[in-house]
DNA sequence: CTACTGCATTGACCTATGGTAAGAAGTATG
DNA sequence: CATACTTCTTACCATAGGTCAATGCAGTAG
């Protein structure tokens, strides 16, 4: 009865031990293998994921068949296209697994709810949307005004952890780059004693 | 009485009539001439705005002294640094005055006071920050996949407007390009008979 | 009218990054 | 163990976009 996701509810939702219970009735799990696929362009999405263990990604697919990635999710994050959930638009992007991994799984009505069950919930997802968007502001900023090489600096600094768990040529899609231009951009810090 | 933020707020926040005056007390109003500063770099933002009339960006500046666009305000969008707003941090980015401006200015805790008097107003302030979230990330999409040229008629189709009232080199800026480069991009789509 | 200022354009040249292809190393699969 | 696949790297060339400098063209202050 102690999943990682009541855990997190618990110590950085900080939902009250009384209402735990009630949220957790509404909640399902799902367990997927590596390369599942979670939500497909076109789709509307129904649901919005918390990582217990794992990793995900979300991303597009252009004209040319390549594939850009807007966002990774590993443990204790949570994942969705919220322009799709909340909308009920089609979505633009898929998600899909890089690691075999449990999900805890809710839609958009859990939300609702939950909010209105614990207030802790209601102010901590206007957190996450208010984070959320200084984290694509900045994203942004990165991708208008920094060279390749400075945006792979911030992305270590940032995601040490995941950058041993994603493959290069991903985190080249996620920064807008080749997987070439990233290897020689490693090559040259490398050469200075980068790391 | 019946100014654009009211109206506003009755047509499209859908706020209740009775609610209005309640609102209307807790906002104050600035007159700005073009190149005036709301917001400079470093300090944390205490503000939002909303444009009854004239036009706003949202900027940083980097150690080159080089300055790159991050956002747009022209009449009935709100303007804002959220992240410094919020999370009361300072800021990474400055806001000033493109055109002589009537803005509405408001704070944090205006929003809510707002929410807690106007369920309407809590429910759009919502809606605003998830539309603005599907905003940056479709932005992020094109800059990490797209060439300066789509960006560009993204960009036009997006804001026809203000494509007429924004110097061209601050469009490149928001692009993440140079004017030249603008220059060219727009001599190309000419040369294509395109518009 | 003249001078000044800011913006857009253009040309010549340069640099960062992309495209393609190949090979090396590692890893999964039968 | 053998094979196939994926990832990463490297080399070579191509291209989009950046840099710098010059020009022209308003708009506007004197």
């Amino acid at each position: 009865m102690d999943s990682p996701f009541l855990k997190y509810l618990s110590q950085t939702v900080h939902v009250k031990q009384e209402h735990l219970p009630l949220l957790d009735e509404l909640i399902s799990r799902r367990q997927l293998k590596k390369n599942d696929v979670l939500l497909t362009a076109g789709q509307v999405c129904k649901h919005m994921f918390f990582v217990e263990e794992g990793l995900l990604r979300l991303f597009s697919t252009d004209e040319n068949g390549k594939e850009h990635i807007v966002q990774f999710a590993s443990e204790n994050w949570f994942m969705s296209e919220r322009g799709s959930l909340y909308f009920g638009t089609p979505s633009e992007f898929s998600i899909d697994v890089l690691e075999d991994s449990q999900l805890v799984v809710f839609d958009q009505e859990f939300i609702e709810k939950a909010s209105s069950i614990s207030a802790e919930f209601r102010t901590y997802n206007e957190y996450l949307l208010q984070n959320h968007i200084r984290h694509l502001q900045k994203r942004i900023n990165l991708l208008i005004g920094a060279s390749a090489e400075q945006r792979y600096i911030e992305f270590i600094n940032l995601y040490a952890d995941l950058t041993l768990r994603i493959p290069q040529w991903m985190i080249a899609s996620y920064l807008g780059i080749t997987p070439e231009s990233l290897s020689r951009v490693r090559k040259g810090l490398s050469r200075q004693n980068f790391k």
